[in-house]
DNA sequence: TGAATGATCACG
DNA sequence: GTGATCATTCAT
């Protein structure tokens, strides 16, 4: 048992893409840096796939920035948009295809006081309402790029929690391929962005 | 609605 | 080298 239930391993995402960002919904996601753990429920993601997504990083040749969403499943990818904030993503698929998912947004659950901390907000649902909030609050960054899951105090637990209400639609923020339905999120749920 | 802010990529 | 683009957030 880790965290309350059971941590989630590597072959968890050699499989679908799609079932990968469909099956982590729910799932808990946890960081621990400084010997400080804090996270909560993923209950927000998308799929980014190596073929045929014209949004996906990987759409185009393998380059030194995406090299990394071409390694093994499990690698943490992390990279900075807009040159401010980092997304937090995990490869999916075989070595090589360069598929992953975006973890969009959590339901914190544990170590509220630091991530409103590193947040600077006092609202809890302000904590990790989006990718780039979530990275703040976990204090996820380039440093974690390219490091195994579970290797560089990241980690993934599954609680048995069983979600009966995730819906599906267009991605978030993209200019291609927004008739894909490649977003995942809970219904309802005020923690999704 | 648009500014912030910088790495990355395609081009040539 | 140069210029357009970008899986966002926050203040106006």
């Amino acid at each position: 048992m880790k965290d309350g239930g059971k941590l989630v391993e590597a072959n968890f995402f050699s499989r679908s893409t799609l079932k990968v960002a469909e099956d982590l919904v729910g799932k808990y996601l946890f960081s621990k840096k400084g010997g400080r753990v804090c996270g909560g429920k993923i209950v927000e993601t998308e799929a980014y796939l190596g073929k045929n997504d014209r949004a996906s990083h990987a759409a185009r040749k393998k380059t030194a920035r995406n090299a990394v969403m071409f390694g093994p499943p499990g690698t943490i990818y992390v990279y900075l948009i807009y040159g401010i904030h980092y997304c937090f993503n995990l490869v999916c698929e075989s070595e090589g295809e360069g598929a992953a998912v975006l973890i969009r947004a959590l339901k914190p659950s544990r170590g509220l006081k630091l991530m409103k901390k590193r947040r600077k907000t006092g609202e809890v649902k302000e904590i990790a309402s989006g990718p780039a909030k979530l990275t703040q609050a976990l204090s996820i960054d380039t440093d974690d790029n390219g490091k195994e899951l579970s290797s560089n105090g990241i980690y993934v637990v599954d609680r048995g929690e069983t979600v009966d209400s995730i819906a599906c639609g267009p991605r978030i923020g993209i200019t291609k391929s927004k008739d894909l339905d490649y977003r995942f999120f809970i219904e309802d749920n005020c923690y999704v962005s």
